[in-house]
DNA sequence: TACGCTATCGACACAGTGTCGATTTTTGTC
DNA sequence: GACAAAAATCGACACTGTGTCGATAGCGTA
């Protein structure tokens, strides 16, 4: 009662003013190409002006990095098949559909990432770490297979890593906008195609 | 002796400036990102001023499309896989160390490219449509042999044509200044890879 | 109330792209 | 070699987007 609880001071006005800026980047990388939204968009967009902007974050690319945090964390969960042992099917399919699905969903802003990456070191580091760490895990996975037997070792594991990175995503690639047959169809052809290369004999 | 042949007039004063600004783009392409070479880089490296420029080419993405017709010409050629029946492993492996080697030859615009390709509409459909050209002759092999019974037939034709240009790529980009070991080490992954999609059960 | 921290913004500088129109150079022809 | 048309050149200008600086306004707290 006569507890001294610090009142829990809200939110401050900047940072409301920093989530109103993300909130206008999601919005717009999801309907534009990013070359097509300026800084002046994004400050228009939260409701200040272009040079308050900068207060908040020091370029664009900044701003893109910041909403890829989170959806490079989303993906990172529901990495069943990295724990399974051997081929499990299953949970590979389950894993590629819980990605497709979350790719889907954030299309437009994967898509601006991978434009910016081009120019952006920032940017081009974040992903490139969050990518690696995803093939480092897929590479043990594999490696650990080979020593069990299941998988061949014509490959070396982080090789065929890279190799299902690389599949997966350029068939994500076109999945903005696309029906759940059509994300299902290419998750069952990149369940197929993993298998064929971790597992099968040429 | 009286023979009236029109002299061939020789390459006039412009046909030249042409050649200078591609020569002096192929240059600055292999040694700096796209973004670092300037219109004004392009123009006073053949000898002409900024404004000059554009009396030969509307963009800069339009020099670089220029160069590239040439490397997809070579790309184009030495396909020897796609005309035999069956696996043909050797096939396969010599086409593929010809692109491996050409790729490697001309990194540097080829990254440029990549990169430019995320800007410019017209170098996205100039290089798709060369991709595509690609792809469907990969598919239509996979077809003749999906036919034969020599290839599996879970996955469509297309999509494994896709997939092999989305691994092939992906390696090819870490080629620049490879040794011609890493080279072929590279080739001979992406042999028993595609092999493995293509003909191999999982 | 007054001090310092947070936040805002207008004015400015800059780099790169692209256009226009005036001018010079080249080219083929008589 | 002179001449006109075509080819080529370039300076001046306009525009867009980015980024910096410093002056000012609000806000919380001692």
């Amino acid at each position: 009662m006569s507890q001294v609880t610090r009142r829990r001071t809200g939110p401050s006005k900047g940072d409301l003013r920093e989530a109103a800026i993300l909130e206008a980047a999601r919005a717009l990388f999801s309907e534009r190409p990013y070359e097509a939204v300026t800084i002046d968009d994004l400050a228009s967009g939260a409701g200040i002006s272009r040079t308050s902007f900068y207060f908040y974050f020091p370029t664009k690319t900044a701003v893109l990095t910041a909403l890829m945090t989170n959806v490079g964390h989303d993906l990172a969960a529901g990495h069943v098949w990295f724990d399974a042992d051997g081929p499990a099917r299953d949970l590979l399919r389950t894993q590629l559909e819980t990605s497709a699905t979350l790719w889907r969903a954030n299309a437009g802003i994967l898509s601006c990432a991978a434009t910016a990456m081009a120019t952006s070191e920032q940017l081009r580091d974040f992903v490139g770490r969050i990518r690696q760490r995803y093939d480092e895990r897929a590479a043990e996975k594999i490696r650990r297979d080979q020593a069990g037997g299941s998988a061949t070792t014509t490959i070396p594991a982080h090789r065929l890593a890279e190799m299902i990175s690389a599949i997966r995503d350029a068939r994500y690639e076109q999945l903005a906008g696309a029906t759940d047959a059509e994300l299902r169809e290419a998750v069952d052809d990149l369940t197929e195609a993993i298998h064929r290369l971790v597992y099968g004999r040429a």
